[in-house]
Order: C-alpha cells, then sequence, then structure tokens
RNA sequence: GGGAGCAUAGCUCAGUUGGUUUAGAGCAUCUGCCUUACAAGCAGAGGGUCCGCGGUUCGAACCCGUGUGCUCCCACCA
C-alpha cells in the first residue's frame, strides 16, 4: 500500500470512531473488574462545544482511555443538563423572534415549546464531542429532566423537607429583574462600574432650619426611605437624633436614628434607610422596627402602591412604570430642581448581576424556598472533613482553601427559581395557605384531606382545594445528584449499577463551579449515599487566548473548534490544548500549539513509512556481525528508555499531569524513536535490514503507540494497524508491565549521543559539509565499548574510518567527551580556533566548578553536617572534575 | 475589607525532603543542510542578576521576613 506524503486525519478519524462504537468499546456493564467512572459534567443543553469544553473533555477521555486500557472497567456517562434560567431565556428570545409572549402562554403552552426546543438543539454539543474523539458510553447519556431523573429531583426534595432542611420563608433575595426570577449567591457576578454618589439634603420636619445631607448611589429608591441611620458615636449628629426629616417629593417624615452600622467617615456619615431594597438596610429596619416601603416592582419599574395613602402627588404618580434607571435620571433631575442635590461625585463601586441575564441584581423581598445549610453541614460533617483529610482529593490541592472557606461561611441555599423550565416545585397550598409537600399531587391530596378530616375521594380527577407552587428549582438543585442518579441511585437506591459505579474516581471540571456543582455533590453524596461522590477531583483552569484574555463572544478571541478540527484533526487539536495546558494552571491557547500537534502527527506518519520501507527489506540475519552487535546496543538502549519512560509516565498520570505526561511521550517518540534509535537500526541504501531488528522495531513502534493512544486516539489506532495485522484493536489494547530500566544501559547511550552531538558540532563549525567525510581516531581508556558501537559511530557523523590510539593525532582537530577524546582528520583545512576556544572556555568552568566543591569538601562544617552520600557525590564530583579537566588540558596541548 | 496564590530564557512553563542544578523543556530565534521517512523536516548553536532587599544554613531558585508587581476567590461601606 502507498502512504499519502503527509498525514491526513479527516476520514481516518470518522472511520475509526465509527468502528469503535460499532464494536461497542465504549459500554460498559459492571463485572468483576475495578471500575473507572467519570461522570461528565453536563452542559447546558444550549450549550455548543468551545474551547472549555474541549480542554476538559479530551482530559476526561485522556484518563478513561487509559484506564480502559489498564484492566480497568472503563465507564464515562455523557449527558446534559436542562439549565433552568439559561435554556429559558434562549426559548423566550425564540418565541419573542416569532412574536410570542412568554405572558401570553399558559405554562403547559411553554413547556411544549421549550421541549421542541431541546428536541431539536438540545444535545448538539454531545454530537460535537464525538469529532473530538470522546470515548463516551452513549447508552448512558442522561438529561437532568429525564423521567426518573425529574422524580428523583422531587423526592429529594421531600425528603430534605421532611427532615426540615428545607423551610420556604420571606427573606431579603437576589432578584433579576429580567428573567423574572430569584437567584442564589452563587449567581450573583460582581461588577466594577464607575457611578456616581449622589448628596442629598433632607429638611428638618419642623420646620426649623437646614437639614442633614446623606450621600447615595441610589437616589431611586429614596422614596422608599424610612429613616435616617448615623452612627452613636458621631458627634457632629449626636444632637439630631430623635429629630425628624422629610423625605424630598414626597415630604414623608422619616427618624434620624442611631446604629453602629454606619461608618461615620464615609459619604456624610449619614445613611439613608430603604428597607426594601437593600439587604442592610433589611437588616437595620429590622432591628429599629421600621416599615417596609417597597417602590420597585419585579421588572425594577416604580410602584406607588405603598406610598398612595402617604402623599400621592403629580410628580411621583409620573413616576409610575419607569425604569429604575430612568427614574434615577428623573429623581436626580426633579430633586435638583427644587435644590436638594448638593453634589454629585464620581464613584467606583461594585454592582452584582445575573450570572445567566447579566441584569443588574435588585434586592428584593421575597417568599422563597432555602436549604438550611447550617443544619445540613451539621449533618453531614464529612462534606467539610472528608476533603480537609484528603478522602476527596483535590488537584490542584489550592482549590481546598476555596473549598472549605466557603462552607466556613455558608449561606442558606434559595432553591426557588420564578420560571417554568425545570422541576416544579412539589409543594401545594390550601386556600388556607397551608402547604403539604409530597412527591405527587396525590400524596399531597392525602395529606390534605387527612388533615381536614375528609375522606379521600375515589377519584384523582376529583380532588380539589390545593394549588401547585408556581415554581422551579434552582438547576443546581438537580445537578447536584448527577453523580448518583446517572446510575439511578435515587430514584432507585440500592441497584447493582450504582452499587457498583458509585463513588465515580475522578470527577474534572472547572475551578467556577466549585460551589455551585463541587461542594453541592459532595453534599449529596454524603446525605443520599453515605459516600463521597468521587475520588479525586481535578480542576482544569480557564482557558484565554494568547494575550491572556478570557475567551468572550463580545471580544471575538473565541476560535471556532470544529473549523480547527476540520483543519488539523482531533488529534492535533487535542495535542494542542494539552500541551499548552500545565496542571490545573489557566491556559493561554494558541493556535501555533495546534501546529505542533499536527506536525508532530506527521512525524509519526513518515516514521511509520520508513518502517513500512523496510518490512520488504528484511534478511534472515544481518550479514555483518559487528552490525548486528551494533544494532542490538540500539535495541536494549530503547527498551530500556521505553521502560523508563513508561514509568514515568505512570507516576505522572497519577499526579494528574497529564501535560508533562504528553511531553515526555512526544519527546520519547520524536527524539529517541525517530533521531536517535531509528537512524541507529537504519539499513544502509537498498541494504537489508535483519528480520530480528525489524521485528523488535515494529514492537518499540506498537508500545509507543499504547502509550500515546489516550492522547491522540485516531492516529495512534491507524498507525498501529497499518504496521502490521493486528488481533486487537488499540482502543483496548492492555498495556504491558514493564521492568525497571538498566541506568547503566542508559548512561551508555546517553554517552553515545554525546560523543556524536560534540563531534558533529565540531564538524559543524569547521564547515564541514554532511557529504564531506573524515577519519577518527579515538583516544580512550574503554576501547571495546566503542568497538561495539563503531558502525552507529561512523554514521551518524560520517566517519570513513574509525581508529584507536594511544595518543594524540598531528593535524587534527579534538573533541574531548567526558575522559575521552576524538581526534578529527580530514582532507579540509581544519580550523582549530573555535574548537580551542570552546575547550578554554569549558576548562574554566569545569575550574571554577571544582573550586566550589573543593571548598565545600574543605569546610569542616560540611563534612561534619552533611548526609554521607551527599558528601561521597561531592567526592565523586570532585574525581569526576579533575578527569575532566585533565582531558581538556591534555586536548588542548595536541591542538598546540 | 478578608483570604489564597503567583513572579525562573523572548513566550508558556518544569524544577519532588535545601546537596550531579553556577538551573531544564517546548515554542520562538540564529547558523548550516532540498542527506533516498519527514522542509509540517534534518544537524548544530546561542539565550537566565531564578522579581528587589535582608535573614536562617556548611550549602538557598527552593525555608523565613520584608518590599514591589500581578492573578484569583470571598465580602454589596451607602
Amino acid at each position: 500500500m502507498e502512504l499519502s506524503k503527509n498525514y491526513i486525519p479527516t476520514e481516518v478519524e470518522t472511520n475509526w470512531y465509527q468502528h469503535w462504537l460499532d464494536k461497542g468499546y465504549f459500554n460498559s456493564t459492571p463485572d468483576e473488574r475495578e471500575p473507572y467512572t467519570i461522570v461528565m459534567p453536563p452542559p447546558n443543553v444550549t450549550g455548543v462545544l468551545h474551547m472549555g469544553h474541549c480542554l476538559n473533555n479530551t482530559i476526561q477521555d485522556i484518563l478513561i482511555r487509559r484506564a480502559r486500557m489498564s484492566g480497568k472497567n472503563a465507564c464515562w456517562v455523557p449527558g446534559t443538563d436542562h439549565a433552568s434560567i439559561a435554556t429559558e431565556a434562549k426559548v423566550v428570545a425564540m418565541l419573542r423572534e416569532r412574536g410570542i409572549a412568554k405572558s401570553s402562554l399558559t405554562r403547559d403552552e411553554f413547556l411544549a415549546y421549550a421541549w421542541e426546543w431541546k428536541e431539536k438543539y438540545g444535545g448538539i454539543i454531545l454530537q460535537q464531542l464525538k469529532k473530538l474523539g470522546c470515548s463516551l458510553d452513549w447508552n448512558r447519556t442522561s438529561f437532568t429532566m429525564d423521567p426518573d431523573y425529574y422524580k428523583s429531583v422531587l423526592k429529594v426534595f421531600t425528603d430534605l423537607h421532611e427532615k426540615g432542611l428545607i423551610y420556604r420563608g420571606k427573606r431579603m433575595v437576589n432578584w433579576d429583574p429580567v428573567s423574572l426570577t430569584a437567584l442564589s449567591d452563587e449567581e450573583v457576578i460582581f461588577k466594577d462600574v464607575n457611578s456616581k454618589l449622589y448628596y442629598v439634603s433632607y429638611k428638618f420636619a419642623d420646620g426649623s432650619k437646614g437639614g442633614i445631607s446623606v450621600a447615595t448611589t441610589r437616589p431611586e429608591t429614596i422614596l422608599g426611605d424610612i429613616a435616617i441611620c448615623v452612627n452613636p458615636t458621631d458627634e457632629r449628629y449626636i444632637n439630631l437624633v430623635g429629630k425628624e426629616v422629610l423625605v424630598p417629593i414626597i415630604n414623608r417624615k422619616i427618624p434620624i436614628i442611631a446604629d453602629e452600622y454606619v461608618t461615620a467617615d464615609f459619604g456624610t456619615g449619614a445613611l439613608k434607610i430603604t428597607p426594601a431594597h437593600d439587604k442592610n438596610d433589611n437588616i437595620l429596619g429590622a432591628k429599629h422596627n421600621l416599615k417596609v416601603i417597597d417602590t420597585l416592582d419585579e421588572a425594577g419599574k416604580f410602584v406607588a402602591t405603598d406610598l398612595m395613602e402617604d402623599n400621592p402627588s403629580e410628580l411621583v404618580l409620573s413616576y409610575v412604570g419607569v425604569d429604575r434607571f430612568e427614574l434615577r435620571k428623573k429623581i436626580v433631575l426633579d430633586i435638583t430642581a427644587i435644590n436638594l442635590v448638593e453634589k454629585i461625585e464620581e464613584y467606583k463601586g461594585q454592582v452584582g448581576t445575573s450570572e445567566r441575564t447579566g441584569a443588574v441584581i435588585e434586592h428584593r423581598l421575597s417568599l422563597q424556598w432555602f436549604i438550611d445549610m447550617e443544619k445540613f453541614l451539621q449533618n453531614n460533617p464529612e462534606v467539610m472533613a472528608s476533603v480537609a483529610d484528603d478522602t476527596i482529593q483535590f488537584h490542584p490541592a489550592k482549590a481546598k482553601n476555596t473549598y472549605s472557606h466557603w462552607l466556613g461561611n455558608i449561606k442558606d441555599w434559595c432553591i426557588s427559581r420564578q420560571l417554568w423550565w425545570g422541576q416544579r416545585i412539589p409543594a401545594w397550598y390550601d386556600a388556607n395557605g397551608n402547604v403539604y409537600v409530597a412527591e405527587t399531587s396525590a400524596e399531597a391530596y392525602q395529606k390534605y384531606y387527612a388533615g381536614i378530616g375528609v375522606a379521600v375521594p375515589d377519584l384523582a380527577d376529583k380532588y380539589t382545594g390545593l394549588t401547585q407552587d408556581e415554581d422551579v428549582l434552582d438547576t443546581w438543585f438537580s445537578s447536584w445528584l448527577w453523580p448518583m442518579e446517572v446510575f439511578k441511585g435515587i430514584s432507585h437506591p440500592g441497584n447493582d449499577e450504582a452499587n457498583y459505579y458509585y463513588p465515580s474516581t475522578t470527577l474534572v471540571t472547572g475551578q467556577d463551579i466549585i460551589f455551585f456543582w463541587v461542594a453541592r455533590m459532595i453534599m449529596a453524596g454524603y446525605e443520599y449515599a453515605g459516600q463521597p461522590p468521587f475520588k479525586d477531583v481535578y480542576f482544569t483552569g480557564m482557558v484565554r487566548d494568547k494575550l491572556g484574555r478570557k475567551m468572550s463572544k463580545q471580544l471575538g478571541n473565541s476560535p471556532d473548534l470544529l473549523g480547527l478540527i476540520e483543519q488539523y484533526g482531533a488529534d492535533a487539536v487535542r495535542f494542542g490544548i494539552l500541551v499548552s495546558s500545565p496542571a490545573g494552571n489557566d491556559l493561554m491557547f494558541d493556535e501555533s500549539a495546534l501546529e505542533q500537534g499536527r506536525n508532530f502527527n506527521n512525524k509519526l506518519w513518515n516514521a511509520l513509512k520508513l518502517v513500512k520501507m523496510w518490512e520488504a527489506r528484511q534478511g534472515a540475519t544481518d550479514s555483518d556481525q559487528s552490525n548486528l552487535t551494533t544494532q542490538q546496543f540500539a535495541i536494549d538502549w530503547f527498551a530500556n528508555r521505553l521502560s523508563q519512560v513508561n514509568t514515568e509516565v505512570d507516576g505522572l498520570m497519577k499526579q494528574f499531569r497529564l501535560s508533562e505526561a504528553l511531553k515526555a511521550i512526544y519527546s520519547l517518540i520524536w527524539d529517541d524513536f525517530c533521531s536517535w534509535y531509528l537512524e541507529w537500526v537504519k539499513p544502509g541504501f537498498e541494504q537489508q535490514i535483519a528480520a530480528e531488528v525489524y521485528n523488535k522495531t515494529v514492537l518499540f513502534f506498537e508500545e509507543l503507540m499504547v502509550l500515546l493512544h489516550p492522547f491522540v486516539p485516531f492516529i495512534s489506532e491507524e498507525v498501529f494497524h497499518l504496521l502490521k495485522e493486528q488481533t486487537t484493536d488499540l482502543c483496548i489494547r492492555q498495556a504491558t508491565t514493564f521492568n525497571l530500566p538498566d541506568a547503566l544501559i542508559l548512561s551508555e547511550g546517553e554517552l553515545l549521543k554525546q560523543v556524536i552531538s560534540s563531534l558533529r558540532d565540531a564538524r559543524n563549525k569547521n564547515q564541514l559539509k554532511p557529504k564531506e567525510a573524515i577519519k577518527l581516531h579515538i583516544q580512550t581508556a574503554s576501547e571495546p565499548a566503542y568497538k561495539a558501537i563503531e558502525s552507529i559511530l561512523s554514521k551518524q557523523v560520517n566517519a570513513e574510518s574509525i581508529h584507536f590510539t594511544n595518543d594524540s593525532v598531528a593535524n587534527t582537530i579534538v573533541v574531548a567527551v567526558e575522559k575521552d577524546k576524538f581526534y578529527i582528520e580530514s582532507e579540509k583545512q581544519l580550523d582549530s580556533a573555535t574548537l580551542k576556544n570552546d575547550l578554554l572556555k569549558d576548562l574554566q568552568h569545569q575550574q571554577s566548578f571544582l573550586l566550589s566543591v573543593q571548598k565545600k569538601l574543605g569546610n569542616e562544617r560540611f563534612v561534619q553536617n552533611a548526609k554521607p552520600e551527599v558528601i561521597e557525590l561531592e567526592r565523586k564530583k570532585q574525581a569526576d572534575t579533575e578527569d575532566r579537566i585533565r582531558t581538556i588540558e591534555e586536548s588542548l596541548a595536541a591542538l598546540n
């Protein structure tokens, strides 16, 4: 078969992926093997594949493929998250484009559209993961709103409610006025903004001259003011406490009160209290028994209802329905007109925004469902302990701090959302406002009828008297069950699959969702399985562009991933993203890394071509005996390098240092295998290769593909099969166990490489063309060792002859390597000046090194204190350096 | 405001208990090569005040203190 000049990935990738699928290699069922389980962080159904997913899923695929090749029962579960708020926003936008307002639809009508949308667009991302080569068990694809999953969420809600861990209450919550729902604290992102600080004066109500000046960033809330607060120790205001002032525009009388909460040196030292629109004001209001006047509706528009009794004026009426930001401008204008604005300062502040819609968050008093986190954690002390004591290991470990700090300061979790897309809260209310929480409406009615002492009607459609809560649950209230419920561990507890696969082995995710998801999965894991959901958590960094900026749509610096796969091949994309991804750190993505990946694939391809050329050129044995011993040296050396790197990679993988593992393999293949080994065993022009050497070479190549496969699955599988007829696919091939490498053989190989490089350097410096042969004279105490590798040496430095000598050789230039000297003889006039210079530089370096070693050894305190092996090492350094200096000096003498 | 982390070659990063490290890799750079697997390549080379200062130690890139610069997380001083 003719192999193409360069490696062409497209067809190869599609074919192999289909083949693996056809063979069912990715499917897992429980058996006697040890499981290796990864549950994929479910992307939003609305998602499309981006760089973050690419990094994340490449890492998971590497882990799972390596496990599959190491005797484990590898199971990687795909799926998607219904992503309540994000998806609902998309569906609302889609409907708006079609001219349909959400408010014109019933809940059921809206949900029908949402499901339609989900079936059409949801899960595109899973198809895209196939392009990347992800070896997911597609039979297990899950969705957080699958029927069983849905039920499991209700079950958990009901259960936690029964345990007293869930309560309903009117609290200050983060309110998104765009999506019209409450949000948890974690869904609020604080952003720096340039705003203004308005100094507004409040006149005394008794008509006496003057008043008090208050600094505020939110003048639009003035009409909801209920008091002015100062610090009790603030001498400027101490006499004013108890006096009343007038709220601008509406002239409501409000008191001046004192509380230590107020900072005297901020603004004017006087704070206006608006309990309806600020968390701290609300706390202060409650403390001082103040009335709450809500002036904004759910969409952030002005409402006057609460103000009407006070003083409805034309002006106030003109504010009704005005948006909060517009209102701010209007009110500032209006109070400026009546001379109540003293000054306006520029102010840098922070404002909370909705993670999903970007809308500025309002604090709003509303009735919501919460989880009592303190109590929950008291019931589950392992949530904190398991991470602290490494029962669950975090990589990198620094994430442990973030985790424990958050848990230590945890607030109650608001889990209700005023949305339709999601699990509807299983709570029913009767006419009197009594609540019945149950997994089904039937059960809720049972409780209801029992409570009022009425017999339960015989048919469910005769049930009356209850209405279900309109709200749905926070998305994360379903995703925290993911590692359990993908195996039906909640809906069908104790089933064989859950028993076998849970706890999962490794979680790979971003640091950004440590609170949203990781911590909560650990909570649910202990609460419902009594076990952690995973053993290791590998946190990936964030993917940035090469300038270090976050990837974002606005910046347009987010590359088109599928386009890149098209252009470079999935293997190259996987290689590129991983090679530039240090463990646990952010990675600067640069397309040149993909080029490196593509080049590497091409290198593999060409090595394959070379070996395939030899296939037909095998001879029984090599006629030249010396050539055979030489090749045996190359084989022994590479076999040991292979086992050395295998051991190294094992260690790196255990520490999740995937990038370094890949680099080690890359260098083993490119440098050791291609640049050295293959050149060493390469037969001369149109010559035969010993069958034994050929077979060994193919074996090495196969082993390299085994090592490489998890990282670049497609090309490795392709090369593996093109090398020779195989009885298995690489995808499920089990890794070989290697012996410990022989250090002596390895160091002999290193020395040979060093000799070759030094001689080539000397050739270069004398402008010897590659084709110009030299005569080599070697002065060494270990002649047999060099005799054994003579043919490699002569081939690699283009020496037409090699002689051994006991003395310097006239009219040559000399190269010193370790204790040996190499004399290069050429027909060309050689210039010893640069080499002499190099030798002098080296000599100087060695001498100063020797001096430092001698100084150390001459130091009595060193000899007394240092460990014996360290002293021994220093002695050896001294001896070696002395030898080296002698060799250099002799070489210099020979040059003169 | 509180907490965590980082600073090593032009760039991105390794450097494990302080001692074969007067410091390594990849990419980039420079020089020479169209050598019959590969120019998406081959061979070779250059490049560092280990952020500054102080300390501990026989010995510091590594430990301690301090200064500077940067990053992230948490926290709504209106």
